[in-house]
DNA sequence: CCATCTTTGTGCACGCGTTCACAAAGACAT
DNA sequence: ATGTCTTTGTGAACGCGTGCACAAAGATGG
């Protein structure tokens, strides 16, 4: 059952809790915004605020990484995104390899909030012979028969997967091999990887679905609000043309 | 002062556990797989294991949905299928709008994930009046100024932001105004909104900090372990906690 | 029909995360 | 120095989510 985990078990990393470490980088951002302001100084309450969360979570977030906070003034920004920085490892240069160059590996090649912060892409890697030396956001994509010599030479240890998911996981075990203990999973997959390799994942379709869930019983609830007739009266006609997949009728068995 | 939660305060929709909710889709995705290759039945402890959750929270999961199991056998994958869209509310289909088509915004409405599965993408649009007409995916970019009416005409109630930050909460705004009530946001900015309409965001680069912490302390315990010299040698002073006072090195990511 | 075996559905306990509420700490004015 | 005022840091209560462990339910075979 050598299973790996997909989810950390709540490690609890260094008396830092874990949903304190999610939140830290949003603080990170308004506490950046803040900065660049000139703003000398915030309260727990105003940068609450601007982080979208409650003042006293964050006062208690801020408590694991130490009394950095004045009472009666509040907190000093330019100290405290030294902490929360160097907190995140980002007094650091993060080298961050991605694999699968298509429309969404290009995309995040290209997106600035990479390289903005201790991040940096250092290679680009596709399958495609074809995709082989193109140059994408400035960077020539190598050919994926190379990525243990890439990751060994650029001492990577993050990766990025935006590969379809037939291959995610083959490119996963691969990635692994070569040393890479941290993955961010494009591809809707479930990965397996040994125990401490960490795998967080981003799923479009799941958050839509999500999305949808709550905007269906919106829809419900302001129906029954207004009548008892249905909402959802026509839902399954859907019917015909239906999927490359085989998506069935779906009858109901007692 | 305007509402604006950016968190929905666990509203518990109808019995049914928002972690529950954020978990059917996983669930989804492997009966998915079953169901293609014609498997008829599915214990617990197999689908947990294809999801990558324990078995008996996939159980839990499943009896707020209803007893649809058979003890001693297990579930039928094709009711299950049909249930949890139910449920989410996939059996209809959802007119999506993506805002902002820049590198992200295009790789989105060429994701096939998208379309999948309940839902379409029913326009693109973008506030360059060069990319106005432009061809992506087979969809003819609109410009921004019919936003209202695009929405209006298609019966959209779900957009998705790829805009740059600074725009972001002011398209957010007019979205919701034209009757938006379900928004993912890409854009690494906190949207604030009226209460009634549901924001999740996908965010790269916080997904990314998160990973970087977790590497760093992994690079630290693996430092002290092998004593001193380390891989990452010189990561920090680290140790010793710092100096209480002010003193204040402070770096600037830009 | 009865015995046995498999698997579901769930009661229960535990731990994490959130929030309230307040005492302690420091700034600031007099 | 002393009092007042602001804001932090945290103890404590509460609720949600998770996982164990087991009884109930149904299938299966004799």
């Amino acid at each position: 059952m050598a299973t790996g985990r997909t989810h950390r078990p709540a490690t609890r990393s260094r008396g830092i809790p874990e949903a304190t470490v999610a939140r830290l980088p949003l603080y990170l951002r308004a506490l950046t915004g803040l900065s660049e302001r000139s703003v000398p100084t915030v309260s727990s309450e105003e940068l609450a605020a601007a982080a979208g969360v409650n003042s006293a979570k964050l006062r208690k977030d801020f408590s694991y990484l130490g009394s950095y906070g004045t009472r009666g003034v509040g907190y000093d920004v330019e100290y405290l995104v030294y902490q929360i920085s160097r907190e995140l490892g980002l007094t650091q240069d993060w080298p961050v390899v991605i694999v699968g160059i298509g429309n969404l590996g290009a995309a995040l090649a290209n997106y600035g909030g990479f390289a903005s912060r201790g991040f940096r892409v250092a290679a680009l890697i596709d399958a495609d012979p074809e995709m082989a030396g193109k140059q994408i956001a400035g960077i020539t994509v190598q050919h994926s028969d190379d990525m243990e010599r890439i990751i060994s030479d650029n001492g990577v240890s993050i990766g990025v997967i935006t590969t379809p998911p037939g291959v995610a996981q083959q490119v996963c075990d691969r990635l692994v091999a070569a040393g890479i203990t941290s993955i961010l999973n494009f591809a809707p997959t479930v990965l397996t990887v040994p125990d401490g390799v960490d795998v967080r994942k981003v799923d479009l379709s799941i958050e839509l679905q999500i999305l949808a869930f709550h905007e269906q019983r919106k829809a419900g609830e302001e129906a029954a609000a207004t009548d008892g007739a249905g909402p959802v009266a026509a839902v399954r006609g859907e019917s015909a043309d239906k999927g490359p997949d085989g998506d069935v009728p779906a009858v109901m068995p007692a």
